[in-house]
DNA sequence: CCGACTTTTCAGAAATTTCTGAAGTCTCGG
DNA sequence: CCGAGACTTCAGAAATTTCTGAAAAGTCGG
């Protein structure tokens, strides 16, 4: 037990989990190797002999969970190649990061609301709607200070 | 304005927001369908109308819309035809229906943490992971509580 | 019960997403 | 500056997802 091989199948299994989360296949599998790994700092070199997978698509996927801001990159130590790391806030991250649908959905209801009459059936309906979500995104600030507080 | 062309567009609009929140393709348009009708209730055959799409497709993106709750199937008023309606809490159960996935996050962490030997940092790292959708999972009944009390 | 109409199912087609491999670019040590 | 190694880009291949169309099954009024 305990032993790479259960490791590996505990990443890859996370890294589906990751993907109905929302992320791109090779993205989760990447951030999967970031967890599960035993150094402090990875390379794209070893992400890709880790998954198999080839150097075009981990540089594809460090890129995306970059720019989302799951990993940084480090200042180099000496080092040719280019190392990177899990961020301390990745997952606070994550769930913000999908939080942009929220908006997105906000704004979606309130086009519809406009484009509709007072009254209408589909305007209340969408009224609702923007009801809900307007709701979520002002609670949400205040969950992540809970959860920042928390975690202090 | 607010003729029918511009809520055609915002209807698609609104189910390709949904299609990035995490429902395919067909199963957003018709959520859209069920919206932006002006009707109380539409059958299949309105909805494959309205889209240009096939019976088959519509039929199966009804089930799916039933299976997590977002429409229910009407008594059916003496009609030949099936007719269903968006449910009243349909975005509280589609928020909620996300939260599955968070459930499932935090099973991949607790499994990577018995695959791995505490102090390793990987351990510190699941741990840190289990800890924030444990904390999420946590506050969201109270948070959708607060929905339906202020919306009643 | 029958017949007309509607819905469901499912195999295959179409479209989309995702990955690879190779060429190009960049960076750093020497 | 040059050469070696590492990273990035991107066109095309592969895999997956999604949609359609036709056949089967179900349902209701008569």
């Amino acid at each position: 037990m305990n032993d790479r091989h259960e490791q590996w199948q505990a990443a890859e299994r996370l890294a589906l989990t990751l993907v109905e989360g929302g992320l791109q296949r090779m993205s989760a599998r990447t951030l999967a190797v970031f967890l599960f790994t035993d150094q402090e700092s990875v390379t794209a070199g070893e992400i890709a002999d880790r998954l198999e997978a080839s150097a075009g698509s981990v540089s594809g996927a460090i890129k995306s969970l970059l720019t989302v801001g799951l990993i940084e990159r480090l200042p180099a130590p000496g080092s040719r190649r280019e190392h990177y790391r899990l961020r301390d806030d990745a997952w606070a991250t994550l769930f913000t990061s999908q939080n942009t649908v929220i908006q997105a959905m906000l704004q979606a209801a309130a086009a519809g609301i406009a484009a509709t009459e007072t009254g209408d059936p589909a305007h209340q309906r969408l009224t609702q709607m923007r009801a809900f979500y307007a709701f979520l995104l002002g609670e949400l600030p205040a969950l992540l200070n809970r959860w920042h507080e928390q975690n202090t």
